[in-house]
DNA sequence: TTCCAGGACCGGG
DNA sequence: CCCGGTCATGGA
């Protein structure tokens, strides 16, 4: 690994392939606002940055310092985890290894479990544009201000004590009272997200599904790309899709236990084949 | 005007 | 268990 910390930046190589393009936005985080084909500016953890990709292996981070580098962004974009080994791995299927070698390396981003949930709370039968929407709007009305025209993602405590009038601006229709539910259950420690850190994922998505609103998928979402569970495996009626025709006796045995990463390629792919 | 979008919930069969 | 209707919103 190899950091380099100047006046304003944070030049990071070698820590592990990234295509941040598609990283940041493929449809599992919302937030990351794109500056030019290779640069997005956005919120993660409190902390406003501007993220360069210069090559595979190489990130430009602006606005922190190798220390913040180090304690946030190391770990939501899961550097510590080898994708080459994995991808490598999961090219032994036909239909992965041609959307790997298309795409390159899309990590799976591990984000702060609240905004996790609120989000795919949110995304229940939307339309990714719209749900970019509706968080934004959130977050310039109840976050705090972590740069210039940019906001934090607002914590649970904060919404829980907001009402369905409140969160009519955000124009999330049906969704609000799914949101509230949620954050009154967070908020009052009946849904304790950092511990379902660390149980199985079966325990995991049964907490979350106590939550009105809150499915399997939601809680698949959840696990996945809030909880670190690299094995959840979120089924839309995309990825339903997909099974159906190319998996119709079930996912491989070797996807295990990285069927989140397969997820997140099929999910890619099929938006991509579906934009034609 | 109708259809659709990273679903969930509820009712009836 | 599985089926259809329903839930707001907005772009195509």
């Amino acid at each position: 690994m190899f950091v380099k910390n100047a006046e304003k930046y944070t030049l990071v190589s070698n820590v592990g392939t990234v295509n941040l393009p598609i990283t940041l936005d493929c449809g599992q985080a919302f937030r990351w606002q794109k500056i030019t084909n290779n640069s997005f500016e956005g919120v993660a953890f409190g902390v406003y940055t501007k993220i360069t990709q210069i090559d595979e292996n190489t990130l430009r981070f602006d606005n922190i310092t190798d220390e913040i580098f180090s304690d946030i962004f190391y770990d939501y974009f899961d550097f510590s985890r080898d994708y080459d080994s994995i991808l490598s791995t999961l090219s032994n299927d036909k239909m992965l290894k041609s959307t790997i070698e298309e795409y390159g390396t899309i990590r799976i981003l591990r984000q702060e479990p609240w905004e996790a949930l609120c989000s795919f709370i949110i995304s229940a039968c939307n339309n990714i544009p719209r749900i970019k929407g509706i968080i934004e709007r959130l977050c310039n009305l109840f976050g705090e201000r972590a740069y210039e025209g940019f906001y934090t993602f607002p914590h649970a405590e904060r919404l829980a004590k907001l009402t369905n009038e409140d969160l009519a601006p955000l124009r999330a229709g049906f969704r609000v009272p799914y949101i509230l539910s949620a954050a009154k259950m967070v908020a009052n420690g009946e849904i304790d997200l950092d511990k379902l850190k660390s149980t199985s994922l079966e325990e995991a998505e049964k907490s979350l599904m106590q939550i009105n609103g809150v499915g399997k998928k939601v809680a698949d979402c959840t696990a996945l790309f809030g909880l670190g569970h690299i094995e959840a495996f979120p089924v839309d009626r995309h990825i339903k899709r997909i099974c159906d025709s190319c998996y119709p006796l079930g996912l491989p045995k070797f996807f295990h236990p990285y069927e989140g990463i397969a997820q997140q390629y099929m999910f890619h792919y099929q938006r991509m084949v579906g934009e034609k």
